[in-house]
DNA sequence: TCTCACACCTTTGAAGTGG
DNA sequence: CCACTTCAAAGGTGTGAGA
């Protein structure tokens, strides 16, 4: 009945198999090396240095990538040592069928935010997310392994600005920020180890420096985001490229990115739920509380004042009168206090503590009265609460039922999957306790890996298709090489982690990569520098030059030869069709056709209730948005408008934007693909000439 | 609109203590 | 040794003034 993996466009979009020309080559060569596992592997039982100051040169050499357009630079970072254990054998991977499903947690959270227009600030040292994204994974293969990522992409192509207490379009949306991949710091483990815990990502951070080098996420103020989730079925970092994946995506997790707040309601909604915002509740001793009652104590003066004036007073009026000049003179914030507030949010004075010393919430912040429209009940609510930060498994359990039952139908299901060659490969085989040691590598030390782009892809448009909405979202971009790309990003923490990471990525921890897809001059050397191209100036750490890529090869290339055991061309066709594939494959026959020989998704799709497909999903979805439309975000024209592209890009194939043109995106895709695919396959030629 | 210093809070992990 | 408690440092918050 349903062929979801073909008309759900689930080869929609691999997250790290950048998806325009040369990245694919790029993603190939990097994902069919199996030399490189046992390069990594060397020496056995001792430590291995990566000086990260292997050349840039040597690299595109290696790579073929100055002719592919490919650039690498790195953020500058340590030499690490890595402790190596022998590798095993690896068994080939069992082919156990899964079937992920993923429920957000603490869903009523984001969904009470969503209803206002959740807003997440950006600093230029990172913020964290707040509500925390976090899922709970269900159906994966308990003995497979995943790696588990985030990211946020643009939700559309708008800068938005907050008036009359509703955000608007205030324009086209500015130049994107370099993307990066943020991998969970328990990645790689059993599907067994995902599924028996929330998997949190509260440790994202977001910042609007573009010139982080922590490895936090890139943002634009004043413009909306939407969170990503990614499983990738992979036991090493390095078969990211080609191994399976699952993409999710919860409309109401999407946000506007805020250097300061703009809308006191989520202001408030953050400080009732966010525990470090404790202080400023109007409960407990907190700032707020002496604001308070100091704003009470120069009420009672202000009035005790007037009846000495007045000789009489209405004590209602007067009490309006002063806390009517109690706002006048207070802040913003501090009008949210007051009496209007008050009301909307917390009868502050009879709300008690939230958690008592146990961290228990008593009863949850008063968001029921915030909402005008919500059901939402204080146990409800307090058990939000207490699920949003390091909460046991054990204890969000029972709450998590219903959590999963409501986001059931929530996320956008994205499913593609590259070509399962990575099968073909035996990676080192890896033990969980062995590993252990590898964590004593410093991960403060390392720098994040990063392999980003520069250029423009937001979810309309590169992500859209990517998603496999509508082509006229998305296609138009598809082969653009100046277009945006993935990067990817290994967060230092992942790097303290056992599992495959250790192999590889304990000694690469400070090793920042960075591939790019804009040509010759797309590098974004702002954002990564290049120390080994010279004048990097974030390169700068420490002088250990060097990157991820450079080093990998570098110890792969040297002692194995042989670069491009597999023809890159495979992947990169593969990828090219892929990507075709993505924005067109369910309207395409030709691509279609094209796709059984890239052995697509040997997965089963997930099934529809839990994680629903995006070509079946548009009941849900719609309902979804529709229900989430709140206060801020819909009642303006232009919300609607925007209610009406999510909703149109949530529908999938199903609903095309106007913007839409399938069949000039097809032909123009074709075209690209054919052009791609041509122009790769004379380059492994020459990549192969420069292999030692 | 953004940045920064600030106070207030939670979290984390080392040090201390007792069995 | 282990488990538990205590304590200080680190880090996460929103605030509000100033640019």
């Amino acid at each position: 009945m349903r062929d979801p993996v073909i008309q759900g466009s689930s080869m929609a979009y691999h997250p790290f198999l950048p998806h325009r020309g040369p990245e694919f080559a790029m993603s190939a060569m990097l994902g069919h090396q199996p030399p490189f596992f046992p390069a990594l592997a060397l020496p056995p039982n001792g430590s291995l240095s990566l000086p990260g100051a292997l050349g840039k040169p040597i690299m595109e050499q290696l790579m073929g990538a100055a002719e592919t357009g490919l650039h690498f630079s790195s953020l500058g970072h340590q030499a690490a040592t890595a402790h190596l254990r022998p590798l095993k054998t690896l068994e080939p991977e069992e082919e156990v069928e899964d079937d992920p499903k993923v429920h957000l947690e603490a869903k009523e959270l984001w969904e009470l935010f969503h209803k206002r227009g959740t807003e997440m600030v950006i600093t230029k040292s990172g913020r964290r997310m707040f509500p925390p994204f976090k899922v709970r994974c269900t159906g994966l293969d308990k003995k497979a392994k995943y790696i588990l990522l985030m990211d946020i992409v643009a939700a559309d192509d708008c800068r938005y600005k907050f008036h009359n207490s509703r955000w608007m379009v205030a324009g086209k949306a500015d130049p994107e920020m370099p993307k990066r991949m943020y991998i969970h710091p328990d990645s790689p483990a059993t599907g067994e180890q995902w599924m028996s815990k929330v998997v949190n990502f509260h440790k994202l951070k977001l910042t609007n420096n573009i010139s982080d080098k922590h490895g936090f996420t890139i943002l634009n103020s004043m413009h909306k985001y939407q969170p990503r989730f990614h499983i990738v079925r992979a036991n090493d970092i390095l078969k990211l490229p080609y191994s399976t994946f699952r993409t999710y995506v919860f409309p109401e997790t999407d946000f506007i990115a805020v250097t300061a707040y703009q809308n006191d309601k989520i202001t408030q909604l953050k400080i009732d739920h966010n525990p470090f915002a404790k202080g400023f509740r109007d409960t407990g001793n907190g700032r707020r509380e002496k604001r308070k009652q100091l704003a009470l104590q120069s009420m009672r003066s202000y009035e005790e004042q007037q009846k000495k004036e007045n000789g009489t007073s209405d004590d209602s009026s007067g009490e309006q009168a002063s806390f009517k000049c109690f706002r006048q003179a207070s802040s913003p914030a501090v009008s949210t206090v007051g009496q209007n507030n008050l009301k909307d949010f917390c009868d502050s004075d009879e709300d008690s503590d939230d958690e008592d010393k146990d961290g228990n919430v008593k009863e949850g912040p008063d968001s029921s009265k915030i909402s005008t429209t919500t059901e939402d009940s204080k146990d409800h609510d307090a058990s939000l609460s207490k699920s949003l930060f390091g909460e046991s498994d054990s204890t969000v359990g029972r709450r998590t039922e219903k959590v999963r039952a409501d986001s059931r139908q929530s996320p956008i299901t994205l499913i593609s999957s590259t070509t399962r060659s990575g099968e073909e490969l035996r990676s080192p085989g890896r033990e969980q306790a062995k590993t252990d040691d590898c964590r004593t590598v410093s991960k403060e030390n390392y720098m994040p890996l990063t392999v980003q782009t520069d250029g423009a892809a937001h979810l309309n448009q590169n992500h859209l298709h990517n998603f496999g909405f509508p082509p006229g979202l998305a296609g138009q971009q598809f082969f653009n090489h100046l277009g945006g790309a993935h990067p990817f990003l290994l967060h230092p923490s992942q790097f303290n982690m056992g599992g495959a990471f250790s192999n590889m990525a304990a000694g690469m921890g400070p090793i920042l990569a960075a591939v790019s897809s804009g040509g010759v001059s797309s590098m974004d050397t702002s954002s990564m520098p290049s120390p080994s191209g010279g004048g990097g100036g974030g390169g700068g750490g420490g002088g250990g030059g060097g990157h991820i890529l450079q080093c990998l090869m570098g110890l792969a290339m040297s002692p194995f030869g042989g670069l491009f055991p597999y023809p890159y061309t495979y992947m990169a066709a593969a990828a090219a069709a892929s990507s075709a594939a993505s924005s067109s494959v369910h309207r395409h026959p030709f691509l279609n056709a094209v796709r059984p020989r890239l052995r697509y998704s040997p997965y089963s799709l997930p099934n529809v209730p839990d994680s629903t497909l995006l070509t079946t999903a548009v009941p849900p979805m719609a309902s979804s948005i529709i229900d989430l439309k709140g206060d801020g975000m819909t009642t303006s024209p232009t919300s609607a408008a925007l209610d009406s592209e999510v909703t149109s890009r949530s529908s999938g194939s199903v609903s095309l934007s106007p913007k839409t043109c399938v069949e000039k995106d097809s032909s123009t895709e074709l075209q690209s693909i054919q052009r791609l695919v041509s122009g790769l396959e004379s380059k492994p030629e020459r990549a192969r000439s420069v292999s030692p």
